[in-house]
DNA sequence: CAAATGTAATGTGTATACAGTAATGGATTG
DNA sequence: CAATCCATTACTGTATACACATTACATTTG
């Protein structure tokens, strides 16, 4: 289905909020906002060649998704970074993920619960690798994959947005983790219970999991902040 | 601290998007606007008195909220309601409470637990009453204070969004539970593991509790579409 | 008469203007 | 020299204007 080539494509800027909005989020998750920093939204809007409306608008879906504080006649600012922060995040990760394990184990049929097998198996032959943000992404998305077989759209979507608020400590996380060892194995084992469909069991397995990483919120956020102020070229 | 009477507060229309915001939330919640219902923006904006640049600042919140979808070139559309819906929110719900009371039941001070077992007891005494909104309101009030032992801000944020989101549903699914009595026996046995703080049994109980709950999730909105299309003078 | 087409009316998308509020920096005063 | 006050500057908050997209409807066409 290709553009057939319809030269009437001069086409008017709609669909900036979905761009800004997304280049915004893009510069949140990764903090290339200081914390706590007021953004500026004619330098924004400058920056992305659009003005201020639509930048407005992406910023107060932002503060809804908790990228952004909002406080009037003041502005926008960067959401701040502190190990409660990260930790409360990582709770709720696990709650939703040990709840929506178990619905998985009800509720995956025998074909996409083999799949998600599949997939896992495919992704953790990465092998010996150094590139922290693709083992990240394939963590990321083996957890998505579970929890999509639980069915429950609102589940995966607070799930996706607690994904995107933490995928800066996660990355962290995950390079002092893989050091350790160990995720490996805790991966093999949850697998292991899905494949049994042993809800209880995997979902009490999920939870400790990522309970383990929370426990890490504060030598992550110093390390983050490290990142943040030191570590890049800015 | 008083306003040192200060004449000069003639004031600009600022503070325009949190007012819309909480009107058209409200309107919302209650489904004032039909399911699936395009909202049209210059007559919510001529009904507010403001103009539309507001109006969408608020929409594009509370589509992130849950309670409108957008649309590229076409708007907001108001949340529609199905069952599917109703129970995916009362998982997500469970999933939250369940793993908040265990948390409670490690963090809360005794004298916080106190206090909350406290204002149970006060308003379940509520005696036989038909209001119905008010019961609401007192069950979710319960909920929310063994929520905040759990100090997890950012869980509270999730329940908070998604008690608003089922809210309209909540009342009617407490209406004909409280017919089939056996809540308030089980917030009792509830309040009685968050005494004891025994947080695994506690949080079986919240779940289970819940869970009953989303199994009449059908017959909630067929009710609740009754309402919507029948029930009141709009 | 049904389907297709053109056109008017309705509504969204974004830029801009201007009013009002907070922040800044220098002058003044103790 | 420090604190306060005032003027200037910078930025936010909202209204409005206009371009573009969609929708509804009447007209034409098979």
């Amino acid at each position: 289905m290709q553009k057939t080539a319809k030269p009437k494509k001069t086409a008017r800027a709609a669909d900036s909020v979905e761009k800004v909005y997304d280049a915004v989020k893009e510069l949140a998750v990764e903090y290339r906002f200081k914390p706590g920093e007021r953004v500026n939204e004619v330098e924004l809007a400058t920056r992305l060649s659009v003005s201020r409306t639509p930048v407005r608008e992406a910023l107060n879906r932002l503060a809804r998704d908790g990228f952004m504080s909002f406080v009037p006649n003041r502005g926008f600012y960067a959401r701040d970074i502190t190990p409660e922060g990260v930790q409360e995040l990582y709770e709720l990760r696990a709650a939703i993920e040990r709840a929506a394990f178990r619905l998985a184990c009800q509720r995956g049929t025998d074909a996409e619960i083999a799949e998600t097998i599949a997939i896992w198996q495919n992704n953790s032959n990465l092998g010996p690798t150094t590139d922290w943000a693709k083992v990240a992404e394939a963590d990321e998305a083996f957890h998505i994959a579970i929890v999509m077989l639980s069915k429950n759209g609102r589940m995966l979507n607070a799930l996706e947005g607690v994904n995107s608020l933490i995928r800066f400590f996660r990355r962290i996380d995950l390079e002092s983790n893989r050091r350790r060892g160990g995720t490996y194995d805790e991966h093999a084992a949850i697998i292991e219970c899905l494949r049994r469909r042993d809800g209880d069991a995997g979902g009490e397995l999920i939870e400790r999991h990522i309970t383990l990483s929370s426990a890490h919120a504060v030598e992550v956020t110093k390390e983050g902040l490290a990142r943040i102020f030191f570590g890049r070229p800015d």
